[in-house]
DNA sequence: CGAAGGTGTAAGCACTCGCTTACAACTAGT
DNA sequence: ACTAGTTGTAAGCGAGTGCTTACACCTTCG
């Protein structure tokens, strides 16, 4: 999988070794499953390493989560960003490997620790992403709730593998969705104005 | 917390009181976060009992599901299950102690061995109850994606405790949610029958 | 009564966890 | 070449895990 011969003192590279490895286990068994051990073994890399950069396995928890959110949300137009996400929770399940950066999420927020730096990166890119797409007055509660349905459909779908959800054709899954969250985010609190 | 003076010798009342505390644990850590020795303590009994009674700690988790969706589901019609299961979730939460029962299952789905329980016990239950909401072709389908809606709630508000979801007025999150449900239930896959 | 079996308990086994420590190996600056 | 600082490694600490075992207690029935 690594393409050089040995990696020698490089800790640039090594870091980013740490940071690949964290990422992929995080989304494969979330953040109480993964243990510091599997992640330097799957990086070529010494455990106490991990520790020496990141200090802690919450901090790794947190720049794996900065470094892929970062990736899907910055750069983008926010109005894909539902669509993106479902795309990558409809397609990535099933076959192998790949997971979608979204599952470190599902997988790991039961987890205090994973929690809490959930909170704080969820509440500042990706609720803020979709409340620009309404202009309710109760635009980041809305948001919320796309964000949750989007979550629970990664929960039900690519965690938890339950049919028919699982084995469901993506577009008809995607045609629901999007009508439901379209009439959710039409503007209702100023019932009749026209 | 325990009424009577010491129980004595009594193997159902020890098999309740099992079942009771590691239903409250359950609810509030999830699986994996829950040991054995916090519901034998609990439950005011040595841990050696819990195996005699249960097994294992997998099979506990099975008979507490069985337990409290047997509660919730069973003997209710199915109208009033959506909105049963939102209730608890926006009511339980926040304040003290109680948690609703499906927040054992929203805290312990990404254990694979919790997962393999939650998968039948859901099927069989939830998904079920739900597909007679709609009488579209897709049913079981819709109704995956309803509890998907639910249980993302629950995981964003309950567990997360992500603002501003969770702070949120219930019934402001229950009108939008109950409109999305019943337009997402409403028959589409016949497009003009009229 | 005295054996039988259900019920409860203390102790511990074998293992894994996150994290630390002591030390070796290499590189760079002078 | 010699030192100083960075990078890498092996070993292990202390705490906790699910589960088992050996044994004491209490009740019941012949």
């Amino acid at each position: 999988m690594t393409g050089g011969p040995r990696r020698k003192r490089d800790s640039a590279a090594t870091k980013e070794a740490l940071l690949q490895a964290a990422s992929a286990l995080f989304a494969e068994r979330g953040f109480s499953a993964t243990t510091v051990r599997d992640v330097a073994t799957r990086a070529g890399v010494n455990q106490a390493l991990l520790f020496r950069y990141f200090g802690s396995k919450q901090e790794l928890f947190a720049a794996v989560l900065d470094h892929n959110s970062t990736e899907l949300i910055a750069g983008q137009p926010p109005e894909g960003l539902p669509r993106r996400i479902l795309d990558g929770l409809l397609s990535a399940d099933q076959l192998s490997g790949e997971e979608h950066p979204i599952a470190a999420m599902l997988r790991s927020y039961s987890d205090e620790r994973a929690a809490h730096v959930l909170r704080e990166e969820l509440g500042a890119r990706y609720t803020a992403g979709l409340a620009e797409l309404t202009d309710a007055e109760d635009a980041e509660l809305r948001a919320d709730l796309v964000l949750a349905w989007l979550f629970g459909i990664g929960m039900v779908r690519s965690v938890l593998g339950k049919s028919p959800l699982a084995q469901a054709d993506p577009d008809a899954v995607a045609r629901h969705v999007t009508r439901g969250i379209s009439v959710l985010l039409e503007r209702t609190d100023l019932p009749d104005e026209r």
